[in-house]
DNA sequence: TCACAGTGACTTTTT
DNA sequence: GTCACTGTGA
């Protein structure tokens, strides 16, 4: 053990449990790391003292993770601290099996050149053997085989009936394996799920693989699913030093597989484990904290931490009942302005939501508010229609077996090859025991007219295509990807043990010469510009983006694979410069979240039957418990809750009543919302006390017009929306007509030099410039008696009200 | 093969 | 309220 004193620099950053955790060796750990506890922090310190103090050898050491994302961070901290770090194993899950499995694919009579396929693609799979089915009866089969193999359950296992109450699904699955294996492709949960069959059935891999990696650490344990674990017990053995870090509080992705009870039981899986918990945050002020540990604290099956803030203090979060969702939006727009107005950048702000549809209300005002904003989520990239074209060519020149790249692109722009003709073509393929493509070729006499044409037009242009990409195009030369040094800047690892260099004189020449020539010559390019016209859609700019992306990488086939492996296990890449966006609210769901943080964090929709819905009881309810947990977590320094009385949910709209995340919670953990003190003077009355608990802290900001309504409503432990909405409701409308209509006491006419002013927070001042912004309407600076210089969009704050000299 | 209109469905989604 | 799927008709 190092001496307390003679710590490297590196160590002494560590507080006492951080720095227990990455001297911790011998016996199984498990580091129950809270919310902005510095759990990267450690895990990186950990690979780095292993390497630097224990001579561990990088190669030795396997890191997952969850996302590329924190894949990438890690590998680059551990190398900031080390740089050999480099070569260890750092990797997401998926990417490890993926990797895994291009070495060791023999072991199942696969070919190492699979492609990937995302769950579109396999609903295109049960599409394809059962035709009869509609679409989304088909995805919904896709996702019950993906959940699974999440369990790591095979078509024949016993249990599969528990799991998954359709007599049919068997069949299906059964069928769909087979057919995914023809087309020598794997889909997401046979990364993680064939490794270990691999690992179980191989024992020279398995001994092999198990010598090779003396480290497993694993990050975000507590989103662990079955199969995963069920791996990481594979690649495990006395020898090996295992360590996970996870936060059981953070589990939020149960309906994808994620098995909480991994963490749970962990101790109990692998004996003599020592737990260590962090519980030092190092994010927020204690007030979010307290707020958030008495959240999570109404949840049963937790393994029970409490976080302490090295940020004592702070304000208390704010809670606003609104009306309906326009005031919503008013009020995040204040906020936003309050912020702004304290110099702070818009990026320091998130608005959080449950369901991605919420994000609309705002897209359609802040525009009109002039509030930049940055969607994070919604439509991926790699999801769009014309660049899973253009992939779906790439793909089959990878492998001329891939019939649903074939089914999506053989006739695509149209070239007279209907339904029949492709049904027969894949008939001919599947009983000669041909690839579709070489099928193709074979098959031309079934063919006449248009599609015979066309066919030929097909053809050629795979030909073309193959004859850029250079040789051994349809070789089963097994290739080791990326085994022979980057080119790639998504920085992926290379095996330590470096292997055959890349093959091929493509000299410069990059991939984006194959892809241009696929747009042009398929006629993608016209057919997705009409489209463009038509509906105004980016499609041409997507397929540029995506063409530009692939200039990275040489033109071989080699390339291409790792152009391809890149794109299918990183699909967080967003289309579109972001160097515009940078100083923009960030508009987000709660899930989206995981792993982020923000100064200021606006929780929106916290309203009984959205969040949580109301059918979620039991485990579910406690997972979006969790996801209430994880959200208030992400603030650093300010936090408001929102709910609306009125919700526009599909058209409709409905009243709801406040989340009972609100009700349940401890009402002195929290304030309600007030407009400034300048805004609307506060009115007598105050909410019946019985029903009411917050009352007494609130009631000189509590208006009068306590609505009774559908007497339902008196008995809850919070007002009703309304009851407080509705003093709000008057200043909220008018902010909001002031931002449109430009009257209101915000608008500029009224702002000249010398203006005398009074602000909520600075007291008395004068105007010294005024000067007018496009998006939000004049930009005030104000000097205050105080000497404080301030600069105020009056459009967006309150707290600044003129007054006479 | 395509364009259109009518119907129904609708959480979250690291890989 | 929106979107995507489905079936119809040209």
């Amino acid at each position: 053990m190092i001496e307390q004193e003679r710590l490297p620099p590196y160590l002494a950053y560590l507080n006492p449990e951080q720095l227990k955790a990455v001297l911790h060796e011998g016996s199984p750990l498990l580091i129950l790391a809270g919310a902005g506890t510095g759990k990267t922090r450690v895990i990186t310190t950990k690979i780095a003292y292993l390497v630097k103090e224990r001579g561990i050898s990088p190669e030795s050491i396997l890191a997952v993770t969850f996302t590329n994302k924190a894949a990438r961070e890690m590998r680059e901290r551990a190398a900031l601290l080390e740089p050999s770090c480099e070569r260890a194993v750092i990797r997401t899950f998926h990417s490890f099996g993926s990797w895994f499995l291009r070495r060791n694919a023999q072991a199942l009579e696969l070919d190492s050149n699979f492609v990937i396929y995302d769950d579109e693609d396999s609903a295109s799979l049960v599409q394809a053997i059962l035709p009869n089915l509609g679409k989304p009866e088909c995805r919904r089969y896709a996702s019950l085989i993906a959940r699974a193999k999440d369990y790591g359950l095979e078509p024949d296992s016993p249990s599969l009936a528990t799991l998954i109450r359709d007599d049919d699904f068997r069949r299906v699955y059964s069928l769909y394996e087979e057919r995914l294996r023809a087309t020598g492709n794997v889909d997401f949960g046979d990364l993680i799920r064939l490794p270990a069959k691999i690992l179980e059935k191989d024992e020279v891999i398995a001994r092999r693989t198990k010598q090779r990696f003396r480290v497993l650490l694993v990050d975000e344990y507590q989103d662990s699913n079955v199969a995963q674990f069920l791996l990481l017990q594979r690649l495990f053995s006395p020898e090996t030093y295992l360590c996970v870090v996870g936060d059981d509080d953070q589990s939020i992705y149960r309906f994808r597989g994620a098995e909480i009870r991994n963490i749970l039981s962990f101790a109990s899986i692998f004996p003599g484990t020592e737990t260590i918990k962090l519980e030092r945050n190092y994010r927020s002020y204690q007030s979010i904290l307290d707020i958030a540990g008495d959240v999570v604290s109404r949840n049963s099956g937790r393994l029970g931490k409490t976080l302490r803030a090295t940020r004592p203090g702070g304000a208390k979060p704010q809670l606003a009942l609104l009306d309906d969702q326009d005031q919503e939006v008013s009020f995040c727009a204040r906020i936003i302005g309050e912020m702004r107005a304290k110099g702070a950048s818009l990026s320091d702000i998130a608005i959080l939501y449950r369901t991605n549809a919420q994000s609309l209300a705002f897209e359609k005002e802040f525009p009109r508010r002039g509030i930049p904003y940055r969607l994070v989520g919604a439509l991926r990239f790699y999801d769009r229609e014309e660049v899973k074209d253009l992939l779906a060519y790439l793909s089959l020149l990878l492998n001329p077996r891939d019939e649903i790249a074939f089914r999506r692109i053989v006739n695509k722009p149209a070239r007279g090859l209907g339904e029949g003709s492709v049904e027969s073509i894949l008939d001919k393929a599947a009983r000669e025991g041909l690839s579709p493509i070489e099928a193709c070729r074979q098959s031309q006499e079934l063919l006449r007219g248009r599609g015979k044409a066309g066919m030929e037009q097909f053809l050629g242009l795979l030909d073309r295509a193959t004859a850029l990409l250079g040789t051994m195009m349809y070789q089963d030369e097994p290739y080791s990807l990326s085994d022979g040094g980057k080119r790639s800047t998504k920085g992926e690892n290379s095996d330590a043990k470096g292997g055959k260099a890349i093959g091929g004189d493509a000299g410069s020449a990059s991939l984006a010469i194959l892809l241009e020539t696929i747009v042009k010559e398929s006629g993608l390019v016209g057919y997705h510009r009409d489209q463009d016209e038509i509906a105004g859609t980016q499609k041409l700019a997507n397929m540029d983006e995506l063409i530009n992306a692939s200039s990275l990488y040489p033109l071989a086939s080699e390339g291409l694979a790792e152009f391809l492996e890149t794109i299918e296990l990183d699909r967080s890449f967003q289309a579109g410069s972001d160097a515009e966006l940078k100083d923009a609210v960030t508009l987000i769901t709660m899930h989206n979240t995981k792993g982020l943080e923000f100064p200021c964090v606006i929780v929106s929709g916290l309203e009984q039957g959205l969040f949580p819905r109301d059918d979620e009881e039991g485990e579910d309810l406690e997972e979006q418990r969790r996801l209430f947990y994880v959200s208030l977590t992400r603030a650093k320094d300010r936090l408001y809750l929102s709910a609306c009385r009125w919700r526009r949910i599909r058209g409709r709209i409905i009243e709801t009543s406040p989340s009972r995340f609100l009700t349940e919670m401890d009402p002195s953990l929290y304030e309600f919302w007030k407009l400034g003190a300048s805004a609307s003077r506060p009115q007598a009355g105050s909410f019946p006390r019985r029903t009411f608990p917050a009352t007494q802290r609130t009631a000189g900001s509590a208006g009068a017009s306590l609505i009774p309504k559908a007497g339902s409503y008196g008995s809850r432990p919070l007002p009703s929306a309304s009851s407080l909405a509705s003093n709000r409701s008057a200043a909220l409308t008018g902010s909001k007509s002031s931002a449109q209509a430009e009257t209101g006491p915000g608008a500029s006419p009224e702002w000249k030099r010398g203006q005398a002013v009074y602000h909520d927070e600075y007291g008395r001042g004068s105007v010294i410039k005024v000067s007018m912004t496009e998006s939000s309407g004049s930009l005030v600076i104000v000097q205050f008696e105080t000497g404080k210089i301030a600069q105020f969009f009056p459009k967006y704050t309150r707290k600044l009200e003129r007054i006479k000299d």
